[in-house]
DNA sequence: GATAGTAATTACCTATAAGTAAGTAGTTAC
DNA sequence: GTAACTACTTACTTATAGGTAATTACTATC
């Protein structure tokens, strides 16, 4: 019992770490978008089409300090900056597909037993 | 390309419902708790040793709304109450479990290149 | 040269999340 | 009867997240 409390503890401070680093409302949304691939800020922008030019700034930002993706500075006329997933950013492949599954299961669920309005704008 | 992007669109739906009940930084941690087995509300703030009782009592509840847990009062004497995850909440384990699993890769990367302190109390 | 697009930044404000501290109502042990 | 335990609740405060609006600097198009 004692063995098994430590190892919930030890879990929970694993969990307590990760949630820090995708904390908040918008930075799974990004991390989302650009599994699709590389985009630019105003593609991210469009795809996320209530996220102020702030937020997306700020959370590019902080997904970038935490290795999660890379900001590419292309040489063209105009210059392009680019966001890409990181090794570390594709390795949340399989945990977003987890998030997402339980989120159409949970959807499900929901609309069933009562038909509350979710997000419905696609 | 636009089917492309109605599907990122429709898939950032679902994950913004989803975040909005696992959002915030003691949800995750109490449902994970649970898994364990169903625990009295003492008993959770035990595994979770920096939750006040006020967020521990008012995140059970929406938790409860929600129905990801349910609260059982036992005719004890003296009472108990119990919590524990209803079937939705048990559908959360392989969500959980790829969120964790990611959470210990993320900490092998981390500690690797930047000996920064996590959190390290157990 | 006026207008619009890209990729932001800054200042300011509000809303929500979370923390602190104390209190309550019941029970049990000494 | 008083001290401690369980399961909370309430009032108050602080911190953080997020939103709004305006501005910047550069380029491209009409």
């Amino acid at each position: 019992m004692n063995q098994k409390n430590n190892v919930c503890k030890y879990n929970l401070m694993i969990i307590r770490d990760t949630l820090e680093v995708i904390q908040g409302k918008w930075r799974i949304p990004i991390i989302i978008a650009l599994t699709y691939g590389e985009k630019r800020f105003g593609e991210i922008k469009r795809d996320i089409t209530d996220i102020s030019p702030k937020m997306l700034s700020q959370e590019l930002k902080a997904l970038e300090e935490n290795k999660i993706i890379i900001r590419t500075l292309h040489d063209t006329m105009p210059i392009s900056v680019e966001y890409s997933l990181t090794p570390l950013g594709v390795s949340m492949t399989e945990m977003l597909d987890e998030i997402f599954n339980w989120g159409v299961h949970f959807r499900k669920e929901i609309v069933q037993s009562e038909p509350v309005s979710l997000q419905e704008s696609v």
